[in-house]
DNA sequence: CGGTTGTGTGACAGTTCCATGACAAAAACC
DNA sequence: GGTTTTTGTCATGGAACTGTCACACAACCG
């Protein structure tokens, strides 16, 4: 029997989808927060998940991620919002595909059926980020500069995902600090030598940065 | 009439299976160890067989392969562990369906009509892989290497087969160690002995691996 | 233009990370 | 029951990575 859990916050929602499900003939189970999804899934893992994004506590995202670490279970979210940012975040964090409410649980259900037939469909359609000839692909764990893998430390890998996160925008010396290395306090200028590194293994010309640039007094962003 | 044969070492649940199956009208036979299990399908075969996977000498893995190499029985896995790890392993030998002690005799008997009337489906979707001049052929629970057979323990099978199975991606130690070995926690350098015995046999030149890849930091891949 | 501040980069030592051989325990085999 | 194979643990050496520093250079400012 498949079994689907079912993390949703809001009981009425969750009993409905839970009752829909068995009616499908699902086995399903459901967790009210994030924190349970996680302990349910890691106890006795379903062979599907649908998780809400909006929730108390840990966020959908960041249960999509947590989930997606241990598993390789296929994740649908199903959210109130159709918004195309939302959509794109959840995909990137590992979801697999994406509902708006209200569902119908036929639809739901043949979703389920068609992720299971033929594996994470549209996870294959969200590709690692480009920038001009710059390829990050986080799940394979590599960069390529056209079309060719480049060695990247792990460091550095994490360096480059935090400004590809944020592109465009420019990420102070602290900000950087903080998410990349988790210190509260430390030498901005470890940043720069990194930067530094980061800059001789992608971009064609260091000395002229094209991608990984460097806005004085700020600190430095991602562009295309 | 349908003849199952049950391979199963509880004599308590072997003979309410072989009741309740004669009860929906096919013909059962059982057998306690897969030896005998074995002996039995080669000397009278039958339509389809349930395996327990805990079975004491040769368990129920080893049994579905041996079984798979003779015949192309529809073999169905009843086992006590709701586990991802051994329903993958289980499919992978051979199995062509699993389900989760206590069974509801109607569903198993539903299961049952089922595979007669799809054929295999499971183990359809799980074919043999190709990695350039390497073969890792699931079903056969068999690797070659240019066409040779190579000799790898089970433990080195599953560990290719995971790596597999998410190709191009990186599993963490962590991650291996969980979904190969089934342990929570660890010593991850478990997960480097394995590789690296695993290399000694599959790459050509073990020292420098061109299909299992270390990702320093991350953990290990497997790429064409 | 000189001073000041901010940034790039090479060198280096300390640390982390990984491959591998040896070995004992456990399991499988005969 | 003894032998062989497989498995997991450990120690070691070496390679790769990290963070710090010093200094040179560039950008900015008055």
């Amino acid at each position: 029997m498949t079994a689907v859990l079912v993390i949703e916050d809001d009981d009425r929602i969750r009993l409905a989808l839970l009752l829909a499900l068995e009616e499908e003939g699902y086995s399903a189970i459901g967790a009210a927060t994030a924190e349970e999804g996680l302990r349910r899934q890691r106890e006795a893992p379903a062979d599907h998940v649908l998780v809400d994004l909006m929730l108390p506590g840990l966020d959908g995202f960041e249960c999509i991620r947590r989930l997606r670490r241990d598993d390789d279970v296929p994740i649908v979210v199903v959210s109130a919002r159709d918004d195309t940012h939302d959509i794109v975040a959840a995909l990137e964090a590992g979801a697999d595909d994406y509902v708006v409410k209200p569902v119908a649980i036929k639809e739901l259900s043949a979703r389920l059926r068609a992720l299971r037939r033929r594996g994470r469909v549209l996870a294959d359609a969200v590709p690692a980020q480009v920038f001009g000839e710059l390829e990050i692909s986080a799940e394979a764990g590599e960069v390529r500069r056209a079309g060719r893998p480049v060695a990247v430390t792990r460091t550095e890998f994490r360096l480059l995902c935090e400004l590809a996160e944020h592109a465009g925008r420019v990420l102070s010396r602290q900000q950087l600090l903080r998410r990349v290395w988790g210190y509260e306090t430390g030498d901005e200028r470890l940043v720069d030598v990194h930067v530094g590194r980061l800059r001789q293994k992608i971009e064609p010309d260091p000395a002229n940065p094209r991608h990984l640039v460097t806005l004085r007094g700020l600190g430095y962003k991602l562009q295309r």
